[in-house]
DNA sequence: ACTAGGGATTCTGGTCCAACAAATAGAGCG
DNA sequence: CGCTCTATTTGTTGGACCAGAATCCCTAGT
């Protein structure tokens, strides 16, 4: 056997994880503890296979991941700075678009949307405001006036948003934006089967309506039904295609 | 120069995209084009190494992106799997968060608890077995058995993470991860000002009782009741410290 | 002859290594 | 001031070995 000095990774790491995802754990770490800032730049890659006592290809991995996840930029000759594009990262997820949202992926999102929408009626209506009727139907007029699928769909979860914007709950409103590529595919597959432009756009009224007039159950009504026919139309999809 | 068959994909790739980048994009392509469905297999490492006329090492970072994705799930010597975990990948990227919780960000992560936990009580009870409670009173008999606070905590945020598993929703298990830290923070805060050995322990069990009873306005009352609870503490404490 | 058990083999991902290529920040020079 | 040149850093390559899971194959027992 070669005279080795250090010990691999593959031999000191903890068992079920992988030395890639231990590295990666310690390169975030090291951001965190570090108190790194955007701008700053981690150390090179062959002083990170010293600190963490593995291989170059490695540590490589691990800081592709790194990478993906938008927490650094990395350019030949500079290294890895310090970055914060995690929100963008998290929609560039979502551009598979040759593959589609799964079928359980799908109905998980919609019932989370239905007990995020439905279920704040109370609060909604406590909060809502006039300048919030006229935003939705604003919003809801534009759904009339497009051609393209793709451009009524963003409006579609801009109506959305819309709604939960009411809420003024800063929380949600991240996590909605986080679930908005898949949201959008969802949608997209609703509008090929359904005319936006006059269902979508006379259920989307029917709910403003119910709004306008402070009638909680004919809201949680019809909105339950809206972000339902979506489902049946997937279903159908689904056991059409498989 | 020695003589290569091949001309490597450092040479032929596109400019502005390094060739592990050109290749994720392969692979996106070869999915989408073999119409691969969950559950099926790519090919191995090494096969694609030929077919994309790549060194290992460039496809196999290309492959550890691929996979933080949440497109694949790559087990050695079964191979590299479609999977759909895009949505839970998409949440991870945010688990990264160790910021200071904010008055109103504890207001308005408890309202969003209320809103997944109190507003889900029909499909809870729909879907309750008799494991499940008893689950449930095993982590919340943990929490008597406990001298620390921020082990404490963990219980009891295992304690609601249990809960709402019963949804059977990994869109809202998601969720729940990537709140988890400033959960446990608000959770902390909570026990310094009561004693989470009688009065989280009763509650949780109450929470319970109501559950193995089936009565549904009790489960909402006293889950509610238990949250709103922990935000005054936190009320007043951000009070007087600000 | 047939089947179940177990051991050997093969295949695959995981890690490591030592080069070389390409890009570029920065030093040095005209 | 602008150019080139060098040193450093990331990018890519090909080759090697390891651990472990899947598979095959041989043997022993019925």
């Amino acid at each position: 056997m070669k005279s080795k000095t250090r010990i691999p990774a593959q031999k000191t790491r903890a068992i079920g994880g992988s030395a890639v995802d231990a590295i990666v754990e310690q390169i975030r770490a090291l951001i965190a503890n570090a108190g790194l800032k955007v701008g700053d730049n981690l150390p090179t890659e062959r002083e990170l296979c010293i600190q963490f006592n593995a291989s170059r290809n490695t540590v490589r991995e691990a800081m592709r991941i790194v990478k993906a996840y938008g927490l650094v930029d990395v350019r030949p000759k500079v290294g890895a700075t310090i970055t914060d594009n995690r929100l963008s990262r998290a929609f560039e997820l979502f551009s598979f678009n040759t593959m589609e949202v799964s079928r359980k992926t799908f109905s998980d999102v919609q019932a989370f949307r239905d007990l995020l929408e439905v279920g704040s009626a109370d609060r909604l209506l406590d909060r809502l405001t006039d300048r919030d009727v006229e935003d939705l139907y604003g919003i809801n007029n534009r759904l009339a006036e497009i051609s393209d699928i793709q451009e009524a769909s963003e409006v579609d979860y801009d109506f959305h948003t819309r709604l939960i914007s009411i809420l003024g709950n800063d929380a949600i409103m991240d996590v909605y934006k986080v679930i908005k590529p898949v949201v959008l595919r969802i949608m997209q597959k609703g509008k090929t089967r359904r005319s936006y432009k006059t269902e979508t756009y006379s259920e989307h009224a029917g709910v403003i309506d119910a709004l306008a007039a402070r009638d909680r159950l004919a809201f949680q009504y019809r909105l339950r039904s809206h972000l339902m026919i979506g489902f049946r139309n997937f279903s159908e999809e689904m056991e059409a295609t498989v």
